[in-house]
DNA sequence: CATTCTTTGACTAATATTGACTATTATTAT
DNA sequence: ATAATAATAGTCAATATTAGTCAAAGAATG
């Protein structure tokens, strides 16, 4: 217990790495292969690192572009200071959503100021029935659920 | 290391080589070997940076023309009002949509300033891959059509 | 021991780059 | 005029260069 450095895993000194350089830039962008060399990982071990460390839970957003040129940019993003209700929104969705859920949902954010009647508007429309229908009400149901999911992780950070 | 890795791939930077000049002018003319001597890239790169950066959904429209004097001619687009806008949009998604295409909507949309940021990035979060995804490239393609289509017809009278 | 977390690598997907071949237009020669 | 040649740009498929997924094996934890 007093010498804690020691029993790091490796996961955990990348992940280290890449918060150091978070600590004194607001974005990181990597080349997957480079880092993976560089503590002689093997490239999908970064990916575990990003998807286990580097949540939106955790205020990090993570885009990546493949082919010449790729990348992995991991960038740092502002979390709301009231996050609960979408917490419990997305506990309480699980992994189906069926319409009348979603628009008491979508009332719910607006009368907690988190988005504006036009951005109801625009959710409302993207889990719109005709839109997400798939001859299948179980499918629709999960599709709403996952979009709506979506979403709420989006409402997570400022900007 | 951390904000930049000087390594873009050359079809970016013959993007925004062209995209610079476009910024003072309504339009680029170009004599496609010279560019390609420019970036050392063989000439039909230019063709692929066209057809990936420069479609009429991201407002351009490009003409050429062979032979001796022959030219390359990319022009901005004044598009007329946002209905029209957005009618030509849903005009082009057809019954598919892809990533990348979708994204060259938004970035649309926001240009116009039919959207704002925050709206941009909602968007983008209902058609999350992930979001969407079923284990089906097509369906998903098809997916991401009909959310895309759904918001933008609420956009027309959302106003 | 059972469970969870980490590590690995084979396979997949997306994007970029290249070059051989084709098509069009302009110029030159007959 | 017409035909040949030169000077462009276009298409498409092969190859290269990245990152992503998933499941199995291994390690750590309780």
């Amino acid at each position: 217990m007093g010498d804690e450095m020691a029993d790091e895993n490796i996961s955990d000194l990348i992940e280290r790495y890449l918060k150091e350089i978070l600590a004194d830039n607001e974005q990181v962008k990597i080349r997957r292969s480079e880092i993976a060399g560089l503590f002689d990982v093997v490239p999908s071990q970064i990916n575990y690192v990003i998807n286990t460390r580097f949540t939106i839970q955790n205020g990090y957003i993570v885009e990546s572009k493949r082919g010449g040129g790729g990348y992995i940019r991991i960038e740092k993003v502002r979390l709301l200071d009231d996050i609960d209700v979408l917490d419990s929104l997305i506990a309480a969705i699980g992994n189906k959503l069926s319409k009348r859920d979603s628009e008491t949902i979508v009332q719910t954010l607006y009368n907690n100021d988190l988005i504006n009647r036009r951005e109801a508007s625009i959710i409302l429309a993207a889990i719109d029935k005709d839109a997400i229908d798939l001859n299948n009400n179980d499918l629709t149901d999960i599709m709403r659920a996952n979009i709506m999911i979506s979403i709420l992780n989006r409402l997570r950070y400022e900007g």
